[in-house]
DNA sequence: TTGTGTTTTATTGCCTCC
DNA sequence: GGAGGCAATAAAACACAA
């Protein structure tokens, strides 16, 4: 029996040791984490490789962080579904389209309900079909016709990845489907998974209906923000009638609070956003940290964050982890070319000092409880030390893939990420599930 | 301070696709 | 068969009330 004990024991000490315990990710690590994150769901290998390296976390765990992001994303999203779906039988309005289709394909997972589900069902929905038309078209036009509506504005209203900018240059695919809603007649052709095959890559599985699921499920949830309708609604070449004063008055006082939303539309339809507004008790650490960045945010804007951060323990380990972020930025082509306005290389600035709020917040616990982030910290500042050698490398690699065509477009999107941390979701998120899968794909075959 | 509930992280197994 | 993804699970970290 002692023995027994005592070799469970030695296997619980070699698997702690070779656990080495959770540690956690430090914020600017999981602000990177989730800024990528919101551009690109599903990271390529390569991509991964990078932002572990940029991180100094393992692929493994930049793998492990997605899926578990992927899974925390959905669940919320059912939930939200779930929530809609009450509210909606209460108030009569909208009727379980999220709730609906989202528990038959997200909640009950890939195998059993995705497998027999027909896109093109689902596609033929036709109130779904309306939403997803209209709420998608909003950000896929702009997405695809940004020369168009309010000049300089509307690029920035563009959140969605320059990396998507770079590689549908390379016509990906999917970047043909903003046609479909765009057809003359304001139809909205059938998505025809077989012809994604037929075009070289495709959503596989789960992934196939997934996006369409999360558009039922983004879109209900938008059609309750009408706020963000309004906002759109113009692109869209919608009259709607405007608001009567009072009319979300939370919202309003939202879109006060964030004076980025109204310039940037897209920046309000963030589900991150969705979900600080609608479920505090939902809201983990991590919503709750983003709530409070967000609302510290236009203050921080071109604030000094030097002085913010001064006092904070864990100011130099961040901005050293954030360094390697911004170099990183700076090569998929982040620049900053409005001045006043912080882009990405500033978002990790924030995030410094989103860390020192974070922190400050916290008194002291964070600063008594993790000496793991120094060491982590230590390892990102060797990234850091090294950096330039491997940009050299990774500049060549990235470049392989077209990553340093620097377009202006980006670099307002970029102003998106700064100002709202999940701001490009609304761009990139939706169409993502298709759409990144078909840049992975590509970016894997390059190789 | 402690107990409890929640969130996050890590691991494992299974499935699908190439 | 390997790679990548999802789901389930365990455990650590954290938040919060008593």
């Amino acid at each position: 029996m002692e023995e027994s004990s005592e070799l469970q024991s030695e296997e619980n000490k070699v698997s702690n040791e070779k656990n080495k315990k959770r540690k956690l990710k430090t914020p600017a690590q999981l602000k990177a984490l989730e800024d990528f994150y919101n551009e690109h769901k599903y990271p390529t290998e390569e991509m991964k490789l990078v932002l572990a390296e940029e991180l100094g976390l393992t692929e493994k765990q930049i793998s492990g962080w997605f899926c578990h992001r992927r899974l925390k994303d959905k669940r919320l999203m059912k939930d939200e579904a779930v929530a809609n779906g009450r509210q909606d039988r209460s108030s009569g309005v909208i009727q379980d389209r999220g709730s609906g289709l989202g528990q038959d394909s997200c909640g009950s997972s890939k195998h059993a309900d995705h497998r027999y589900l027909d896109p093109k069902e689902v596609e033929s929905h036709g109130l779904y079909n309306h939403e997803l038309s209209v709420a998608d078209m909003t950000h896929r036009r702009r997405n695809h016709y940004p020369e168009n509506v309010s000049g300089v504005d509307d690029t920035s209203s563009e959140s969605s990845s320059f990396l998507q900018e770079r590689f549908s240059q390379g016509q990906d695919p999917y970047d043909m489907e903003p046609s479909r809603h765009l057809t003359p007649n304001g139809a909205l052709p059938p998505l025809n998974p077989k012809g994604a095959v037929k075009m070289g890559h495709k959503p596989s599985g789960y992934l196939k209906v997934k996006g369409e699921i999360e558009h039922a499920a983004i879109t209900a949830v938008r059609k309750q923000l009408g706020r963000h309708y309004l906002e759109d609604g113009p692109l869209l070449g919608i009259e709607f009638d405007p608001l009567p004063p009072g009319a979300f008055e939370c919202q309003t006082a939202d879109t006060a609070n964030e004076p980025y939303s109204v310039a940037n539309p897209l920046l309000s339809n963030s589900p991150e956003i969705f979900a600080a507004k609608r479920q505090p008790s939902l809201s983990s650490r991590y919503d709750s940290y983003y709530t409070k960045f967000r609302s510290q945010d236009s203050h921080m804007e071109g604030a000094d964050f030097g002085s913010l951060h001064e006092s904070d323990f864990q100011d130099k380990q961040d901005k050293k982890a954030c360094q390697n972020i911004k170099q990183r930025q700076s090569l998929y082509g982040y620049t900053n070319n409005f001045p006043g306005r912080n882009t990405f290389p500033d978002l990790y600035e924030d995030s410094t000092g989103e860390a020192s709020a974070y922190n400050s917040n916290k008194s002291h616990r964070m600063s008594t409880k993790h000496g793991v982030e120094g060491m982590r910290s230590d390892s990102a500042s060797n990234h850091s030390d090294h950096y330039e050698e491997k940009l050299t490398v990774k500049q060549k690699t990235l470049m392989l893939h077209g990553y340093d065509n620097i377009n202006p477009k980006n670099i307002q999107r970029s102003e998106h990420v700064k100002s709202k941390p999940s701001s490009s979701i609304h761009n990139s998120r939706v169409p993502m599930d298709t759409e990144e899968r078909g840049l992975s794909a590509r970016m894997a075959k390059v190789h």
